[in-house]
DNA sequence: CGGGCTGTGTCAATCAATTGACAAGAATTT
DNA sequence: AAATTCTTGTCAATTGATTGACACAGCCCG
């Protein structure tokens, strides 16, 4: 399917631009070069060529990208011009959140059931969802087209959950659980391991940097450096 | 205060070094060379090596690393060998998820407070712990010594209530506002943009890698690929 | 409809991160 | 106590990511 191997660097920044375009149009801009958006985004506009450049030359010389244009052209780099079919595997306060964000489904990401293990949260409805007990997993994810399962439970079963969402063919698995999934590689796994990142936030804040104090300065990524 | 530059890349690897480390103490090893935590990291010995390295000479040769002794050193490394004081802005769904999750403090990051601006959800306790009014945010920073900020606002007013904890002298920002702050490079940002991690997963879905099947293979940062 | 201008796509150069190799120090064995 | 094994710290080589430079394509103005 794919020619070259592409960088996870270049994945990781097509969100922000995403967002960045997503707010151009909204405002009503047309089109846009690349020396605009380097502005605006902080980043060197000769990556944000080379980035774009990897999939496709969706800009055209002496005009720019045209917003719309590149922003749907993201989108389906993204694959998220399509639904994907999403579970929450753990009720706890994470899973129940991340159920009541709306802004998931806004992007396609639908939320179409909730596991969890304690029968005493089964039945109970979040957002019009009824928590179900964790035998019915395996079915329900073959019955309803499930590709994404968010995995909210504690580390100690979360080897365990992997295993069986693996063998009842899984796509890929959204992981907030402070473990590494041993997973077949055919299975995706995003770590999102939120203690790691507030350790990395605290490393931050104990090394003081000086730079002059510089009004600000923001990476590719969004990150303050 | 710091020699040179160290790299985000390592300090990214760092907590997951602590990880395994601290496993590996649980079950009792006192020693292990990076060989070992190679295999069971899936790393290189030479990155770890190198990494520890940054910061001293932890190991001795001939002998590997005691575990103990550079769980501890990771742990002054990051920061996290003291407390921290944080707040939450934003009683939402997210924000109440975080305050509930008590492995935060085990590592040493107490939530004091939580502001919101619904005056509806102000003086509700969650965990024992009273949500206040935005008014009083700034007093209360000052007052217990708060370094970090949790924000868990829509995006539309991060802005705003980022320059207002600017303006009262906060460390550090743990973001999950779906924009990227604009704030003085003395104040450390780390951003965690949900959205855009699902987004990525969505990516690596969609383009279908072969690889043979492998069993499995996990990077440094313990993701597939 | 031609000339100047703009701005992409792309190649090369630089910079950063990772991996490999090995000398030398410390532990352990004989 | 010498020989052997183990394993670090470190340097060099490699690989990967980012930045800079510019030819040329297409727009826009007169």
């Amino acid at each position: 399917m794919e020619e070259k191997e592409i960088s996870q660097a270049v994945i990781g920044r097509l969100p922000r631009y995403l967002r960045y375009l997503g707010e151009l149009r909204d405002e009503g801009t047309e089109r846009v070069s690349s020396q605009e958006l380097s502005d605006i985004m902080h980043a060197t506009a000769s990556q944000i060529r080379q980035d774009l450049n990897t999939f496709g030359g969706f800009g055209q010389q002496g005009y720019g990208y045209n917003v719309g244009y590149l922003y749907d052209e993201i989108r389906k780099i993204l694959g998220i011009d399509r639904e994907h079919q999403l579970i929450i595997v753990g009720a706890g306060h994470l899973g129940q959140a991340l159920v009541n964000y709306t802004n998931f489904e806004r992007r396609g990401f639908m939320f179409r059931g909730i596991f969890d293990c304690d029968p005493k949260i089964c039945g109970k409805k979040i957002r019009g969802i009824t928590v179900r007990p964790m035998e019915e997993m395996a079915g329900f994810i073959r019955e309803n087209d499930i590709d994404i399962a968010v995995l909210t439970i504690p580390k100690t079963s979360a080897l365990a959950v992997a295993e069986k969402l693996a063998a009842c063919g899984i796509k890929g698995i959204w992981n907030f659980a402070h473990v590494d999934l041993p997973v077949p590689a055919s299975i995706q796994v995003e770590n999102v391991h939120l203690s790691d990142s507030l350790m990395k936030l605290s490393y931050n804040l104990s090394s003081i940097r000086e730079e002059g104090a510089a009004d600000r300065k923001v990476d590719g990524n969004g990150q303050n450096r």
